[in-house]
DNA sequence: CTTGTGACCCTAA
DNA sequence: ATTAGGGCCACAA
């Protein structure tokens, strides 16, 4: 066979894509976290491949530390939170999920 | 190989 | 709460 051409890195992609899918509404996990869960790559790997195979994945229940959500998409993300009834937390510069509630621990 | 960029994280002040 | 600095991983030029 030549080369593994999808093991390691593509086995990563859809360990994510499996964890952000099985992530239930009104619940968030972070970049970490899932980084975490996985025990490889890091956060932004996890990011990375949210910007590139996140269109098909509910990605806004993945937020960064602390419960921000993803930059550059906070908007997007709201709205979805307002959907679903995420619990939110208003900050004076935006808002945030409130992991007091929303955090999920696979 | 060096540099720059990105849906990131942690600690300190 | 906010900014600054360092660390981390993956990729394109």
């Amino acid at each position: 066979m030549d080369v593994d051409r999808e093991t390691s890195q593509s086995d990563f992609v859809a360990s994510v894509m499996e964890i952000v899918n099985a992530i239930p509404a009104r619940r968030a996990m972070t970049y970490g976290e899932v980084a975490g869960v996985l025990g490889s790559g890091g956060a932004r790997a996890v990011g990375r491949i949210m910007s590139r195979y996140g269109s098909q994945l509910p990605w806004w229940r993945v937020v960064r530390a602390g419960g921000y959500p993803p930059q550059g998409h906070e908007s997007r993300a709201l709205e979805q939170y307002w959907a679903e009834g995420t619990p939110l937390v208003h900050t004076p510069s935006g808002y945030r999920v409130d992991m007091k509630r929303a955090y999920f621990r696979p």
